[in-house]
DNA sequence: ATTAATTATATAATTAGTTATGCAAATGTA
DNA sequence: TACATTTGCATAACTAATTATATAATTAAT
């Protein structure tokens, strides 16, 4: 099929399904062929009954990969084919376990060759190919089960959009951005207090003057995060990271990552061996970014704002 | 799916289901992850659209391999979405030309980047398996195509069943067999002739007994095939191949073919050079046969049957 | 110039599965 | 021991496709 050159792999579901319609229609004219009264949507449900002596609706949906309400439906064709018979040997009277009939056992046995020809018919097609699909789809159900095909292609999408974040350095027109980000998840989560008008009304004054600096993350030249390196007043730390915002819309594009990152580095620059930080537990996806950037709890220094409840330091390696 | 290796290939159809379902059922999150408004299933049906310019329905429907029905409802339901719109620019009316609305064509960009990552993700597995999903499906669209599964099933059903078939040399058990065979086929086609009651009623008397031969074909220790090597009077000829039948029942095991070498090598051990027989044209199946095992038209030969229009001879080398 | 056959589409019915939901029986827990 | 939770199953409603069939428009054939 052209089309599926076209498209990309994008298609995979499409090409699934019509490989799948293919080997079906063929499959209910293989009955036919071997003269068995027999739907091909029964086999898997009739070879566990085959397999197994006695077997209740919901295990044989287990072993299959069926639904149970799937698996009930088939049941009932069958037993009205008379293929198959309720078993009443059970205490649980939920369970309704079932069993072939005599008629099913014979079909059983008829069905035997067919089975092993079209086993050897496809082990031909196997042979004669370079790529071999069963195998494929073996591997493919392990891989696609170990990370779903969803999350990889959000981990993709991901991976390429960081890539078109820019980190750059503060300048005015970012002042409003700068404010606005902030202000948006200390009030959702917490009451602006006095030091942060402070901060987020002149922060040419009150940060970079006294020797911090700011970053701005740009996602289509539109800032979409920021973050502040403060200067400290304290013999161990020399700098503070702090007024970290994401914006909402510009989640998924690992930018407080970078954002944080490339903080660390500039402290680094500027000759810091640790920097500090303050947030509260309750912003958990912040936490969990700190410490994937390496920060680390400490205890004690004293802090003007009243949101924090954890304090944290990285060492610059 | 541990179910899949303890029933063999023959699951394939079920094992493709699956699959599907597993992969169709992701893609559906890939548009919400994207916060694109789409349905799945709309998908080649939109990118054919978004490639060509205008195109009628039955073209798509071709294109990407679905009935023209189901291409029909996508299209309704994308017209609903505002996606596409019928086009006028065509004389003939029973066409109905679709073409994107900027609607479509702007989704059409937002898709690409999804279409770009979803083919990362899928190149990411193919890399990381061993077993390539994708060109594996190509191949065997490929070989399914060339030659189907229900031939290939039948063919070694074909193949199998023939290995099952013995042929034995005629013993008087089997007279009743040789007659009702070949009365079954000459009644049905033609009408018992005075010729065919001599040989069928007393074959020891009039086939044997003049150096003739008669050989049997048993199924599950069955008689169901027969064919006789009749001594001529020509000076051509030593032997003729007559009243050849195989059961209606036991067609598809190649009967006929390994009666037929049977008796061409029971007529050269016997040291004849060629042998004759005659046939009629309307028995289209037993001519095809008899070139197939290599006999070629003559003509001129005397014959005490009406219903002979063709005579054949095979020469044994 | 009719009539028959073909083509393009739409609609209806069917198929093989899915979720969602409800009920009864069994099990766990305070 | 009573009550909440879990389990097993059936039923209903939905989904994404299919085949079968009807209708109108076009093309081919007498």
């Amino acid at each position: 099929m052209e089309f599926f050159d076209k498209v990309g792999k994008a298609a995979l579901g499409s090409r699934l399904r019509l490989m799948t319609a293919v080997v079906t229609d063929d499959a209910a004219k293989i009955y036919e062929l071997y003269g068995v009264e027999f739907v091909p949507k029964w086999f898997p449900v009739f070879y566990t009954l085959a397999e197994e002596r006695e077997i209740t609706i919901t295990e044989i949906a287990n072993e299959i990969g069926h639904s149970q309400p799937s698996v009930s439906k088939i049941i009932q064709e069958m037993i009205g084919a008379g293929l198959i018979k309720e078993s009443a040997k059970t205490d649980d009277k939920r369970k309704n376990n079932v069993v072939l009939t005599e008629k099913g056992i014979l079909i059983s046995k008829k069905i035997k060759q067919q089975l092993e020809d079209i086993d050897v018919a496809i082990e031909d097609i196997i042979a004669e190919s370079k790529h071999n699909l069963w195998a494929a789809l073996e591997e493919w159900e392990f891989l696609l089960e170990q990370k779903s095909l969803i999350k990889r292609v959000s981990e993709q999408k991901k991976k390429r959009e960081s890539k078109d974040v820019k980190i750059v350095n503060y300048k005015t027109e970012y002042q409003e951005a700068f404010r606005a980000l902030n202000v948006e998840w200390i009030s959702k989560y917490f009451e602006m207090e006095e030091a942060d008008y402070k901060a987020l009304d002149n922060p040419e004054e009150y940060i970079i003057k006294k020797g911090g600096k700011i970053l701005v993350a740009l996602y289509e030249n539109e800032p979409v995060g920021v973050c502040a390196l403060i200067k400290m007043n304290n013999s161990e730390y020399d700098f503070e990271m702090a007024k970290m915002a994401v914006s909402p819309k510009a989640q998924g594009k690992s930018i407080g990552w970078l954002l944080g990152k490339a903080i660390a580095e500039k402290a680094k620059e500027l000759g810091a061996k640790k920097i500090y930080l303050e947030s509260n537990t309750i912003l958990k996806p912040a936490i969990n970014l700190y410490y994937k950037l390496g920060f680390e709890k400490v205890f004690g220094l004293e802090t003007p704002y009243k949101r924090c409840n954890i304090q944290m330091e990285l060492v610059l390696g």
